[in-house]
DNA sequence: ATTGAGAGCCAC
DNA sequence: AAACGTGGCTCTCAAT
């Protein structure tokens, strides 16, 4: 009660004072006595917080009002023993006390209430005793505790393996640093590496791709992967991080089993697990999370079946784990002399073009939009040069605008292009290779709303052909890869039935060029490849898959926004089915706050609900574009799964997939059946309405590639 | 030194 | 007033 009337009287405004007074008051209270701490936290509270510190700074708040925690007398006063008031600093620091109090509290806690099926296994004969269980189980959860979480540089130190049916959550630690003792890890390993290898029994994990990559630097490889915890709840809810969550297991059980977890990092830090000399806590962190993850199996699994996306995880989303797997293994060779020559090709160059710069702007950094922008529109009043109300950036959108007007923009333009290129990829990808020579980019399979895959460390599937040339397929393979030609409109096509755009595809003529022959009512010769016709009705197809507004469309085209408007309607007039798909996904959303692509996948926009007219819009955009979207991600995830089975029959490997292309490595002595057979995959694992179309290459180099007849015709020639 | 936000730009 | 969907990386700048 007590502390509540504190609050109370915290909230209250101060009587409005002017402002000299005020300045008398604050020196005073610096003078003589600190201000007292509710008016600290009403002001460090008015300031502008990042959302994590305003969470801590409420929990500290928390704690101190509860008594539980208090301020460092040491931080009371200054140095020279005045009072001092409590700062946001302090309060923050306070935080790092309270996690560190917590931490212990909670790992002694959880070694306490330890549950008796958690086993801790460091003898022989405890091993052989839960090998006997295993010996029954159909299905098994299975995690590896590591030294960190560098796929490729760090080691197993400890194996997790909860058995179903028994109910026991096992953990048997090999490397930790501790006097206690532990059974050999390679002895473990061993013992443990049949069933790891036995398909026929099904493999439970979250983020199993993680513990696979660490089995497989052990020599095991793991067969049986049945669920993922992590990519399964990416099923059930793809907006877990847009709405501030994550995929990380504590947070999930947390929020959807209502079992209070921490994560690693709040209970261990940067130590790896290898650093926990006690294994009573190991145990009771690491077995804890083969028993977690089985419980959000069993939730997930019987949510998914609620919704119909059972057989959906099943078929497209497990399998293409082991794809993921197989492709961020084989990594990419890269061309370091190349990256290196290149490099000093472009740092040469812009030697020049900065000399070049700084008589024209002078001393200022060229890499800053603030400096720049003052430069720009304050000292030299470019924006004369900008049409009306044309806002003042520095992207090169404004830049290309201003260029005709000024010989140092144009420099600019091309300092850009050349400083992105070296900075993000020449000199960033050498630094990607890791122990094995390799690069070995990550692609996430829940990094997108949609569906599609995203890539990181580094992206594989943003990188420029100036950069593409640096990577290199491994000794003696080449990249055999395959591109969905029109891979959206080809979706477009099929889910509106519209007879122009699917007999275009049908007869195999070109669709841009059949439509614009259409809408316009000109004979076919004047819109073909290279004219404004084709032009404009292929900007017009894909805007009417992104949504683009009249205003963008008429930017891109070069036209006014009015005839972007007559184009708009003319091509709904001319193609009411694509019309009417449109405004059923539009509808659909609308009324049940989702969407459903190819297999039933959902992509949810609660958004479609809103009562704010741009926030539904924005949602009626996604609408439309991700069923789009992510129907051609199933498809392009369904043929790896099939390639990936191809490779096994002919020794191939899965290299890497960019949304509409895939590729595998296959060595440089492939034959024309082959390529066929790589081709055969392509086209006709997932068929449309309308026939699917594949680009295919080989190369030695990606982006250097040769189309298949080039490829034999040198090959002949040698 | 590290963190977080914003600008800008690479890909499909 | 907004009017192009899905991502990740690098740099600046201001904060601690």
């Amino acid at each position: 009660m007590e502390g509540l009337r504190l609050n109370l009287n915290a909230l209250k405004p101060a009587a409005p004072k002017t402002d000299a007074v005020q300045a008398t008051v604050k020196r005073k209270a610096k003078a003589k006595t600190a201000e007292p701490i509710e008016e600290s936290w009403r002001k460090i509270f008015a300031m502008k917080l990042s959302d994590a510190d305003r969470k801590r700074l409420t929990e500290v708040k928390a704690a101190m009002d509860a008594g539980n925690l208090a301020r460092d007398p040491a931080d009371c006063v200054n140095k020279a023993g005045n009072p001092k008031a409590f700062s946001k600093a302090e309060a923050l620091r306070l935080w790092k006390t309270l996690q560190e109090a917590q931490r212990e509290e909670t790992l002694r806690q959880m070694v306490e209430n330890t549950p008796d099926n958690y086993w801790l296994i460091t003898t022989e004969a405890r091993l052989d005793e839960f090998l006997a269980l295993l010996d029954n189980e159909e299905e098994i959860v299975f995690d590896v505790e590591t030294t960190g979480a560098d796929t490729w540089e760090d080691r197993i130190v400890g194996n997790v393996i909860s058995a179903v049916k028994a109910n026991i959550h096992a953990y048997i630690p090999t490397k930790h640093v501790t006097d206690a003792p532990q059974l050999p890890h390679d002895y473990v390993m061993e013992k443990l590496k049949p069933i790891y290898e036995d398909a026929s029994v099904k493999k439970i994990a979250h983020n199993g791709k993680f513990d696979i990559h660490m089995l497989s630097h052990e020599g095991v490889t793991l067969r049986g992967l049945a669920w993922d915890t992590q990519f399964a709840m990416h099923i059930l809810n793809e907006n877990e991080r847009v709405t501030g969550g994550s995929y990380r297991l504590k947070d999930l059980v947390t929020k959807y089993l209502g079992i209070p977890s921490q994560t690693y990092d709040e209970l261990f830090g940067k130590a790896g697990f290898h650093e926990v000399a006690d294994l009573n806590v190991a145990l009771a962190y690491a077995a804890k999370d083969g028993d977690v993850t089985l419980k959000l199996r069993n939730f997930q699994c019987e949510h998914l079946r609620k919704i119909g996306l059972l057989e959906y995880y099943e078929q497209v989303e497990n399998p293409t784990i082991g794809v993921s797997v197989e492709m961020e293994a084989a990594g990419f060779v890269l061309d370091i002399e190349k990256a290196k020559t290149l490099g000093a090709e472009l740092k040469a160059e812009l030697v020049d073009i900065e000399e070049g710069l700084r008589s024209h702007f002078g001393e200022i950094n060229f890499n800053s939009p603030a400096q720049l922008s003052e430069k720009f529109f304050d000292e030299l009043k470019l924006d004369r040069y900008l049409p009306n109300g044309f806002k003042k950036s520095t992207d090169v959108k404004t830049l290309k605008l201003l260029a005709p007007h000024h010989e140092g923009i144009k420099l600019l333009l091309s300092y850009r292009e050349k400083t992105k290129l070296l900075g993000t990829y020449i000199e960033a990808l050498p630094q990607q290779v890791k122990a094995d020579g390799r690069i070995h980019g990550n692609f996430n399979q829940t990094g997108t709303v949609t569906g599609r895959f995203s890539s990181n460390n580094p992206n594989l599937q943003n990188q420029p052909y100036f950069a593409r040339k640096l990577f290199v397929a491994p000794p003696g393979q080449v990249i055999l890869s395959g591109d969905f030609s029109q891979q959206e409109p080809r979706f477009l096509s099929h889910f509106t039935g519209e007879e122009v755009l699917v007999n275009a595809y049908r007869e195999g003529r070109d669709l841009y060029s059949t439509a614009a022959s259409e809408l316009f009512g000109l004979p076919i010769e004047e819109c073909g490849d290279g004219s404004k016709y084709r032009k404009m009705m292929k900007t017009g197809i894909l805007a009417v898959m992104y949504g683009t507004g009249p205003k963008t469309l008429a930017d891109q085209l070069g036209i006014t926004e009015q005839e972007a408007k007559d184009f708009i309607a003319q091509f709904y007039e001319k193609y009411p089915k694509v019309k009417a798909w449109i405004d059923g996904n539009e509808q659909f959303a609308k009324r049940y706050g989702y969407v459903q692509m190819l297999h039933g996948r959902k992509r949810r926009l609660p958004e479609a609900k809103s009562r704010d007219r741009f926030t539904q819009f924005r949602a009626m955009r996604q609408a439309t574009n991700a069923i789009i979207q992510g129907s051609a991600a199933i498809q392009t995830k369904l043929t790896m799964i099939e390639l990936q089975k191809l490779c096994r029959r002919k020794g191939w490997t899965m290299a890497f997939s960019v949304h509409d292309e895939v590729a595998v490595y296959a060595p440089e002595t492939l034959t024309r059946e082959d390529v066929a057979d790589f081709e055969a995959v392509m086209l006709n694992t997932l068929r449309l309405d309308v026939p699917n179309k594949t680009d295919i290459e080989i190369s030695r180099r990606w982006g250097e590639g040769f189309t298949v007849d080039e490829w034999f015709k040198t090959k002949g020639d040698d």
